[in-house]
DNA sequence: TATCTTTGTTTAAACGATTAAGCAAAGATA
DNA sequence: TATCTTTGCTTAATCGTTTAAACAAAGATA
């Protein structure tokens, strides 16, 4: 037997002969309210199982105390990590998160920012889609007078927080890396230059070669996608080069995964003849075999800063932004793939 | 120059001269309102670039057009999918979904339909956590008089809807597998009996070497959590018998995982010494080497199913469920770590 | 004793939409 | 011409809560 009439303040207020104001203060704990008062209330409230309405309130006090999310995809290990720190900070705060993926396409992207904002979200923490270039789309956030944090992909024009890891300094981390375990000719399969962490890393990679007096190639550096058929593809396309590399920096996991493949299916030895490196540290990294040598993206971080960062603007009357960055260093993980010298 | 003065249908009535009333019927285009006031409130509505507030809507209708999912994680394959299937059918009927994570966790799915239900969700799509024993916090969801679907995993005695793939059946169809390749020794690294599907796994397992008269043993099956390091564990155990399996059933294609590596780091033959079959169809299943014959759990059809199921009640006015089981037969992908024969 | 504070509550107006009921004007029907 | 329908709108109540303002009663102050 379903209830249908579920129980309201002023049915509170009607079993203890009060009104329904005074039961909503006795609720928040109002000072003015006598302790006897509260915990009458309580009790009553607790009796009659009452459930506050959020829509109510929230349209009354103009805070719903809900923070939209914005991701590409939740079925990376990255993002999922980063929403479920996210979601603990901001729980402890009274409000929860409405997660939504855009599947990297920038209309289902735009989709979602009319949602959150019709569902009266108190701020959004977005990561955008590759796809992303129109930012107009993101101006009707800040239009709406409510916060806008970007994580891992944001872009400066928006003025807005961002928090994410060095991709510059990564590459030099890396490159670095590779020229210790000495290797000489370095390949980067990395994503489109448009994006621009993928932008970052093929700097930092030029940027470290020349640091190194190695010489940039441009058959050495390919742009591509990242999935794992794009690292397949690509990785026989540097096999195929009379003069080959011997460590290749793959810009993700999926990719670097893919690149594993065909090296081990051409019996090309890991990481003796070619050494390999990857990004993000998906939790296969350290699965396969030879384990790939990638980057820690400090999920657990990027979470918890993003969620305070939201919440200190909430305590504002006036929201206004300005392009404020919170860079982390991100963390090579050496493993197999990349290690030659013991 | 942040606008906080958000334009509303009374703004629009003010500007045309009319009354809000007609502007809210203007807007859903009721037929009793003109063409010509239609025209003209949805120019001003453009205009003023008005963006409905669904707080008020939600509040005064009673319908919040959102619709809650709780999910054990979003960074499986099998989740992520089905949650964007449920997106897409959901969508195009005017409702949007809330995302929650328990994170295996009770007491955080506890919270999240807390959560949900304070949000005035229209219905919740739930995938209990493995923790999950106690279903009275599934009861407030009933008693608030809103739909409840289940998927993957659910419960009988709830006896709501529930959407997943028939788990006894498929072990029949591995072992069936199995048995034609021409194994005879068969394990089965499952999952805990108290969870429902791997309990209808092992029951399969069982009765499936029943039927082919082979023999049941207990050092055979083994109860784990199905990690990567189970996998490994588990699989130690099996290869430190007297008389090792010639194949093995594993419940997760994580768990699967770990397994094949200690048979790759034992150079133990796959499939030739030892056939290897796991569960779920992740991605990475294809993509190591042996590639891993696994179940796809069709998370495609269950998204979408579960969305229409909830759809259907969203008509009604009185919701009445009952145990309602839609089971898909789950489809065996055969790749190298089982096919000994071509 | 007269006035000022403090305490604890009530009253009533919001928040922004929806919707049942009412009503005037125009058109149709007899 | 008188009455009935239809059309197109308005009025006002409502959803469940919050909150500014008012106010009565009790206690403190001069």
């Amino acid at each position: 037997m379903a209830k249908k009439n579920k129980t309201t303040i002023k049915d509170i207020a009607n079993v203890l002969n009060i009104s329904a104001a005074a039961v909503s203060k006795a609720l928040h704990d109002d000072d003015r309210i006598s302790e006897k008062t509260k915990k009458a209330v309580k009790q009553v409230a607790k009796n009659l199982n009452y459930q506050p309405n959020h829509l109510a309130s929230a349209l009354r006090s103009g805070k719903s105390h809900l923070v939209g999310v914005i991701v590409p995809k939740t079925n990376s290990n990255f993002f999922s990590a980063t929403i479920h720190n996210i979601e603990e900070v901001l729980n402890e705060k009274g409000y929860n998160i409405i997660i939504t993926q855009s599947n990297e396409s920038f209309d289902k992207e735009c989709k979602n920012i009319d949602t959150l904002l019709y569902t009266q979200v108190d701020g959004i923490i977005a990561s955008m889609a590759n796809e992303t270039v129109d930012l107009a789309y993101y101006e009707k956030i800040k239009e709406a007078g409510i916060p806008l944090i970007t994580i891992d992909r944001g872009e400066n024009d928006l003025n807005v927080d961002y928090i994410g890891i060095d991709d510059y300094n990564s590459s030099h981390v890396i490159v670095n890396h590779l020229i210790e375990q000495g290797c000489k000719r370095i390949a980067h399969i990395g994503g489109f230059k448009r994006t621009r962490i993928y932008n970052n890393r093929i700097r930092g990679y030029n940027d470290a070669l020349i640091k190194h007096k190695l010489p940039i190639e441009d058959e050495l550096l390919i742009e591509t996608n990242l999935t794992i058929e794009d690292g397949r593809e690509k990785m026989l396309q540097l096999l195929a080069l009379k003069n080959r590399p011997d460590a290749v920096y793959v810009a993700g996991d999926y990719a670097a995964l893919g690149a594993l493949q065909i090296l081990n299916e051409n019996q090309i030895k890991v990481p003796e003849e070619i050494a390999l490196v990857g990004f993000g540290d998906e939790p296969f990294a350290k699965m396969v075999t030879p384990a790939i040598t990638s980057v820690n993206q400090h999920s657990y971080k990027i979470g918890r800063i993003a969620a305070e960062t939201f919440l200190k603007y909430s305590k504002k009357k006036k929201i206004q932004q300005s392009l404020n960055k919170i860079i982390l260093e991100a963390q090579l993980i050496v493993r197999a793939s990349s290690l030659k010298k013991k």
